[in-house]
DNA sequence: TAGAATGGGTTAACACTGTTAACTTAACGA
DNA sequence: TCGTTAAGTTAACAGTGTTAACCCATTCTA
């Protein structure tokens, strides 16, 4: 019975992330992984084409669960203005108490990345098609301005990586206080956006 | 002669970056920065407790060639609005045309970071100083409103760096035209933070 | 001036890494 | 029962960072 409940490529893909979550990337070797599930390392070739491929279908669960976090988040939100600042806080919150599996997204083997084709982020790009929708209606309501929605969904995205990146990696100042950090960086990344009539 | 014009020390050091800029990051081994120098890959230990070290040695570089281009940018400003923006749009603009240099700070290996100690970014804090002195600056002569300078230096580097980063990764859509981009997220940087006269 | 100590390098080796080739072994279909 | 296929194995290659032991020329000292 080697495909006892999972089979084994489940079972790697299992064991890969815990491992990648307890010990960190670095300790995530072919060989570790195989260890760990009780299989020569070279079985696992049998199920990915090579270590990029094993972490790439790591990334893509990894934005599959961010994405399905953004959209839970989002459904619970009423106003555009709210929905808005609920994708841009929740992709944060998903970040912040998520940070292996963020890490996961961003920071394993950057160059695994540009090896691998782009389309297998229109997952990825479904949480953003959501924030451009919300940026147009805001737009088109006169609660926002922006030039370009794609644009600026784009640069918040990248902004809101940003911050959460220089937590993450604790290259915060000391005398920071991360909550704040994060509070007063969202703030002015939304507050850039609305049409100032409440302040 | 073995220490011809150079120390090997500094030979090491040069090559390990003609060799990061030439060929990767993922080039960078002991013995190929041994071989291009022309000598064992054990000598670098001479110089260099470890791999982390020499990484590090030229992360401090990098960062020093960075502080400078932004100082000598921010001189040639005069308004305290003007050596803000400059200083944010230097910064772009040094990563930009110099991604090997500026990915050495911050994407070679970034577990190397966390084992070394925080006082040698002591120099990266300088012209980080440099933001926070202008901010003040502003708000105490109205032209802009922040709630802690400190913080917001933070966090326009923390954005910046993100906005950087899509773009040298690659991770930018297609659709999307990149110096567009670049320009109306340093835009929005920006004018979050300026008291809404001029618009 | 002979001998010890030292600075600046060397080679050999260890324990890892991803990956490939060749082999085994069990199950299944004709 | 034979041939084929699927799913796994072991052995090996070339590369990695790093350490230990050694060599050798120069310099300091008795």
């Amino acid at each position: 019975m080697s495909h006892a409940d999972q089979s084994l490529r489940e079972r790697i893909l299992q064991t890969s992330r815990t491992l990648l979550y307890s010990q960190g990337h670095l300790a995530l070797s072919m060989r570790s992984i195989a260890k760990e599930v009780g299989v020569s390392a070279t079985s696992i070739y049998l199920y990915f084409d090579n270590k990029d491929h094993l972490l790439h279908t790591l990334i893509e669960e990894s934005v599959e669960e961010l994405s399905v976090f953004i959209e839970d988040k989002v459904l619970q939100a009423t106003t555009v203005v709210d929905k808005f600042t609920e994708n841009i806080r929740a992709y944060v919150e998903f970040a912040l108490t998520n940070p292996e599996k963020y890490q996961i997204i961003y920071n394993v083997h950057p160059e695994a990345m540009s090896r691998y084709p782009k389309e297998k982020f229109r997952k990825a790009r479904r949480c953003y098609e959501l924030l451009v929708g919300f940026i147009e209606e805001g737009v088109a309501k006169g609660l926002m301005e922006v030039a370009n929605p794609v644009i600026a969904a784009y640069s918040i995205w990248a902004q809101l990586h940003g911050v959460v990146s220089v937590v993450i990696n604790q290259r915060l100042d000391n005398r920071i206080d991360r909550d704040l950090f994060v509070q007063e960086s969202l703030d002015h990344i939304v507050q850039g956006f609305l049409v100032r009539s409440t302040v």
